[in-house]
DNA sequence: ATGAAAGCGCTAACAG
DNA sequence: CTGTTAGCGCTTTCAT
């Protein structure tokens, strides 16, 4: 493995002039810079960034902790869109990702600072933890910078992206009540999703800016699982027949309120308009189509990336990124 | 941040002696482990992983080159679940995962030896590239343990996992042959692949073993691709009424076959069975849902990991993983 | 059982 | 413009 050493040897000058040429400096003669670069490339070179990132104090890499790296999260594809987001604008600087295999036994092991600092990340990026997660504490005592996903919790090193859930959720169940819906169910995700709180604060104010009551027992938790939701539903659908429309905090449970309808043979959208949330890809695929709140998570990913550079490099003061949300009307809903 | 020096003064032993209790040698007294052990929580202490990486010449970070990982290929959960399946058996053993950012115009500026040499990763994955990118060649040459995802090379630092993609499209065509079909399509994918051409013997061995004789005429290139399937299916659909099925070599290309048949008014299953390759998320999902060719793309991930840390630790002489398919009968197939 | 010293490959003062 | 020197944090002979 060539070093300097070997280009500062074989080109007659010393290691730091080497170091120089390489690095691009100016106090470096035309005719010397030449010589090291051919040098270099003749012993076909490659720079030892862990030498470097160790002198510099800075690595170059940003480190991921993604809870969905796994099989059961296949069908939602979500982790996977933020993760190309992510690594679409990481691609564009010359950063590297570090993907760190957090399985909660390890986790118990070691401390979010401790995997921070141990692979000496420059910064980080969090996505798919739950609010009682021990490392968010973490994350805001400590001074790596970092950009949350979904948690709105800031510090003068931690940011965070997210979507403007309420107005969505409130859009989603607007759009129900202007097609005459008046009792409308809520599937919410689990307590430990700052989303949770911010959809069933859109679907109040829906509901209080129509004047419509608000009512605990049409509001239920599909724990953000499909299966969850669907046993959730069949229950929910039989105690409120009242119901004529259930709004979803997420397509995977709106997906299983679809199939414990076909169970219970409520007929979707005749006897009931089902809306979800994030516009998952199967969606559109599913038979009848999801009416729902699509989100754009490629582009949460992607901002989350770029913020996080822009923190790094302190070219922000603005660590708060919203994005907005869509309605996409499909085959789930219907006018009464 | 604490180093092992601070121990060292804190403790009042060197520095020798920290790493070496840290680090759990025999040759230390259980007084002085103690106290280093004590002493190094209560500074929070956590090692540099640069520094011991450098001196011992080994990262315990295996490179990951992944195509697919791109807003474009959300629809195809392949590149997911293979990341999945390698941070599955990553995240067992203490290696973490980097994600090289491969732009097109990146990789023209660095080439695969350097990208691993520069990070120096102990091993890399590559999945995704084609048979004609000239990292192929570098990563034979080099001496950087590798394996290779879908590509059939070995050398004493090189394997790959791969699916017995011959038995795989010949049992498919089998099962077609067996529901009574005799003019049988190809849709292949591009010559870029291994795939293809294993896809395509297999096609060949099913129809050679039934008697029955191989037409060029119907076989055609999708390229992969959903549009450009579609496209292709949508002429050669029109050329040949005669057949009767059309064998894809890829799920999504079959799905472009799927909606070529809707717009030229051919029933799918009832005038023409389609067979698929891959079993997507979607497969089960579209309308008809697609008899497709299952791989089991999260195993190949895992076992790609598994094999790489084999080789990286020498505990193996197999450098081929070959994994097997399985026939998912659906809704796009029928007997005539 | 412990320590002194060297060195991994690189950058960065500081001189000249 | 270039070289000398020191040092990043760690492991590893080699003595003791």
């Amino acid at each position: 493995m060539t070093t300097i050493k070997d280009i500062a040897r074989v080109a007659g000058v010393s290691v730091t002039t080497v170091s120089r040429g390489l690095n691009g400096y100016s106090d470096v003669s035309e005719k010397t810079r030449e010589k090291i670069l051919k040098v270099a490339k003749e012993l076909n070179y490659s720079p030892n960034t862990l030498a470097r990132s160790l002198v510099m104090n800075k690595s170059k890499t940003i480190g991921l902790l993604v809870s969905g790296l796994n099989k059961s999260s296949a069908k939602d594809n979500i982790t996977f869109e933020m993760l190309s987001g992510i690594n679409e604008f990481v691609g564009e600087c010359d950063y590297d990702l570090v993907l760190f295999s957090t399985t909660s036994t390890k986790q118990r092991e070691k401390t979010y600072t401790q995997l921070c600092k141990e692979r000496r990340v420059d910064g980080a990026i969090i996505q798919g933890i739950r609010t009682d997660d021990p490392y968010l504490k973490e994350v805001i005592e400590s001074d790596i910078p970092c950009v949350l996903i979904d948690i709105p919790l800031t510090s003068p090193t931690v940011g965070y992206v997210t979507t403007d859930n309420v107005l969505g959720a409130r859009n989603g169940v607007q759009y129900l009540i202007d097609s005459g819906h008046r009792n409308i169910g809520l599937i919410n995700g689990h307590d430990f999703a700052f989303v949770s709180q911010q959809r069933l604060q859109g679907y109040t104010e829906a509901l209080q800016m129509a004047n419509l009551p608000i009512r605990k027992e049409w509001i239920a938790n599909g724990e953000f699982s499909e299966e969850v939701a669907e046993q959730v539903a069949l229950k929910f659908l039989k105690e409120h027949p009242e119901l004529t429309a259930v709004f979803c905090a997420s397509d995977l449970m709106a997906l299983g309120v679809l199939k414990a309808a076909r169970t219970l043979n409520i007929n979707v959208p005749k006897e009931l308009s089902v809306v979800g949330f994030d516009d998952i890809m199967l969606a559109s695929y599913v038979s009848p189509s999801l009416t729902t709140i699509s989100q754009d998570t490629f582009r949460m990913g992607y901002e989350a990336a770029k913020l996080l550079l822009n923190i790094l490099e302190g070219k922000t003061d603005t660590h708060v990124v919203t994005l907005g949300t869509a309605l996409k009307i499909r085959e789930s809903t219907k006018s009464i």
